[in-house]
DNA sequence: GGACTAATGCTCACTTTGAGTATTAATTGT
DNA sequence: ACAATTAATACTCAAAGTGAGCATTAGTCC
């Protein structure tokens, strides 16, 4: 009964693979409870985050992780919440998330991965804008969100962030957008971190507008997380880290849309692609798909050197 | 006395604020053992950690920040060193330090800013591509560098962050070269840090060359700061929180370029920018100068808007 | 009034994008 | 075997964006 205060630090890792139809992500927890895969940082036996994050992630679901980046840390008090769902002791004065983004090289599919996947647009639909649903999902958050904006800040806010009003979708944008549902109450997390203080009741969405919670502050992560990943494949050549070694490029642009969520221009897609170097044809084909073979690539020895530059993002029209 | 391990939660605030002749950081500490402005996270108090970083730059130095930013979040165990000489208690089992960059608006120059201001490329000379000094000290560390890059990992590692070998220097890449003459023990915060291991002695440079020293990792966070701030200029308008209200594009430039340590071509910078419709030109005239009088502009309103992005930099010739 | 110093204006060639149209090489049904 | 279907790959064209300079203008200082 010591009156210094205790803290502990939590790291969650947003852990990422690509499946054949876009990525996956790693999930931990039962029905009802679902989270990121969790662990605490012990200050003694830890010599750093980062070993720390691959330790327990290799011991909760038995394979090694990639590219490992810190994310953000969040300290907020009152959204880090049901923690003692979670097996950690709650008599911590606080506790301090810290979370990582990991990628899982998909080179190791032998070795059949642990652990349950979902497709991550399942908890954040709006941010699909390759399928009707996930515009349909941001159409039926519109009135919700005009609701709460009744100032204009709020509605600049809202404009910048979900491209409204002749503003255009950043892709990228992902954790200010889930922030404004957030604080507009149209996510579950909101309602629920409201319970224990004040709260208006927020109008119900259904699951497929609205998208499925996370415990604690998960879905926030996670949205740091798709954020920046969708950020540093224009800066940086990790989605090779999620390609398989050996690609056409149109499976290549198939990841970076099912990633980035939006439609690209193939043909410029193409062009810029074969023009930054950091693929190269092997001399083999592909035939699996109905039409004409494709030749399969790739990366460079030039993509591995650190400094590389990423990809650019061809919009398609409408 | 008991057996669950004690964690302190450092803050640290690297604080910019631009003077007449380029950006400026807020230190402390006695001389010998200069640090960034430091507090710790009160876990029972402190809602969040922004919070927390307003709250105790403004009750050290007495005024008020305005965009406020995280870093990073440290937690290496040997890096964190002498926290006992900045008057923390040294009873934790360890420190996480958490990194936060503030913009102190030179707004408010009214109420003269207290603390200790210094330019910060004292602290990392090589960084200053503008003067030959600067030039002079990479000049000097590359023998160093070249010593200790003994594999051709290291070896492309060097030369991709420092511009070698027809790599293009990257000024955002701080960080990465700050780590590099840590490991290569070209900077003393190595040998510090090593002394308590093994340790081969390394080639002692002069401080011209490699710096002054900063406390425990701040000379750390202090080249992710300028990193992130270098890197977010080109995408997010906050040079605008360093620029006084009213300037000629010249005074901008040449603070984009005491910021970046490059030379810009005047001309493109100033049509880059008047295209940008970032700034907008106020009626009045600056006639301070040798020559001609300057119009002077302000940041416009759409500079304002989330989402605006940031300057594009046409670089000098060499 | 001429020299000097910055701030502004304007040109030009070249590279990057956005958007299509046109071909080519397999697969599949008849 | 042949036409329809499906993808992959080639090529074109105009609009925008960039790198590098040269030219002009409006003050200050002898």
């Amino acid at each position: 009964m010591n009156a210094t205060p205790r803290v502990i630090i939590g790291l969650s890792a947003v852990v990422v693979a690509a499946s054949g139809k876009g990525p996956e992500l790693l999930l931990s927890g039962s029905p009802g409870a679902i989270g990121l895969p969790f662990g605490s940082f012990d200050p003694i036996g830890h010599r750093t985050f980062e070993l720390a994050v691959r330790d327990f992630v290799t011991s909760q679901t038995g394979f090694a992780l990639g590219y490992v980046e810190q994310l953000y840390t969040f300290g907020d008090k009152g959204r880090e919440a049901p923690v003692a769902d979670m097996g950690q002791s709650s008599d911590a004065d606080r506790v301090v998330s810290v979370g990582y983004i990991a990628l899982a090289s998909s080179v190791v599919d032998g070795q059949r991965r642990a652990g349950v996947w979902a497709d991550w647009y399942r908890f954040f639909p709006w941010e699909d804008r390759r399928s009707t649903a996930g515009m349909r999902a941001l159409e039926q958050l519109i009135p919700g969100l005009s609701a709460w904006a009744t100032t204009t800040e709020r509605q600049s806010r809202v404009a910048m962030a979900f491209g409204l009003q002749g503003q255009s979708w950043q892709e990228s944008q992902v954790l200010d957008r889930f922030e404004l549902l957030y604080e507009a109450g149209l996510v579950q997390e909101a309602q629920r971190d409201r319970a224990k203080s004040q709260g208006p009741a927020a109008p119900a969405l259904e699951r497929a507008y609205v998208g499925e919670p996370l415990v604690s502050d998960h879905r926030r992560i996670l949205a740091t997380a798709i954020g920046r990943l969708r950020a540093k494949i224009r800066y940086r050549p990790i989605i090779f880290d999620l390609a398989p070694i050996r690609f056409t490029l149109s499976e290549l642009q198939d990841l970076v849309e099912a990633l980035c969520g939006v439609k690209l221009h193939k043909q410029n897609f193409r062009r810029t692609l074969e023009r930054s170097g950091l693929v190269e044809s092997t001399g083999a084909m592909h035939a699996e798909t109905g039409g004409r073979p494709a030749m399969l690539f790739t990366r460079s020895a030039t993509s591995r050197q650190a400094g590389a530059s990423g990809l650019s993002l061809p919009l398609a029209k409408r």
